[in-house]
DNA sequence: ATCATTGCAAACACTTTGCATACGC
DNA sequence: GCGTATGCAAAGTGTTTGCAATGAT
């Protein structure tokens, strides 16, 4: 279920993004690579294909992409900003030994929100747990 | 049920920190005020009381704390580390126009771990949502 | 006297910005 | 040709580091 460049193209116009060759690579990796990439893991492997990527465009592409819905940052770590492209709420989970970040389920319970946020309008909702993984 | 310097030393020293006066004063206003502060809030703050007081031994001196288990860094936005003295664990709230955190709590429930983290040993939990309070 | 803590300034890493070039309709 | 996206380099921010001065026991 790998997606074409011209479906990818299709995606960003949908989102009112215009499909530069850029943005449609950056977008490929994010979809192909759900593994929670930082930005300088973005800029590497992108940029082995594209060899005159550089960084501010990928910054830019990404700041565009968030705007439009499409992409998420993941703050579970200062120092580390990553991204993934938008699916339904999930958690994560950072090993602190390994650094890898897994995704996992959440109880629908967890996600109710308390009596103290009444009258609070909420957009956005996170959990994440750290520790360290079966590997470490 | 404000503490003195005195009964604040002693929270250090069963901690195995050296009490000096401006961990006193770091330590006194993060009790004093739990509001999530960012350093930039410690520093100014302790400053005005302390004006020998320099920006590396606020920083010194949160890691000691949180290499202590005292402190807590608060991961909820990029761009903006903030601690809290820990407590139970709860859920935070941001606001994203006044930029407020509130805290409430969690539904046990959720942070009960799901079966996909088996074999995963967990040491942090982690719950925050995002949107706008009611004030804004 | 010794050892730890502090404060300053320089170094760092990450991100943003400004601007000139290049690209696409 | 015009407007936008790109790439570079410089500027900006927040944090860390090295080291000399200070402070405590």
């Amino acid at each position: 279920m790998k997606l074409t460049h011209e479906e990818i193209a299709q995606l960003l116009l949908e989102n009112n993004i215009k499909p530069s060759y850029q943005r449609i690579r950056i977008m490929e990796y994010l979809i192909d690579n759900r593994i929670h990439p930082t930005v300088e893991d973005i800029f590497n492997e992108v940029h082995k294909d594209v060899p005159t990527l550089s960084k501010a465009t990928v910054y830019n592409t990404l700041h565009l992409f968030i705007d439009a819905g499409l992409l998420r940052v993941i703050t579970i770590d200062e120092h580390e900003t990553r991204y993934e492209i938008g699916l339904h709420d999930h958690g994560h989970f950072k090993c602190n030994s390994c650094g890898k970040i897994y995704d996992f389920d959440v109880n629908p319970e967890c996600l109710s929100v308390p009596d103290s946020l009444n009258n609070f309008e909420i957009s956005e909702k996170n959990v994440y747990f750290k520790g360290i993984c079966p590997g470490c």
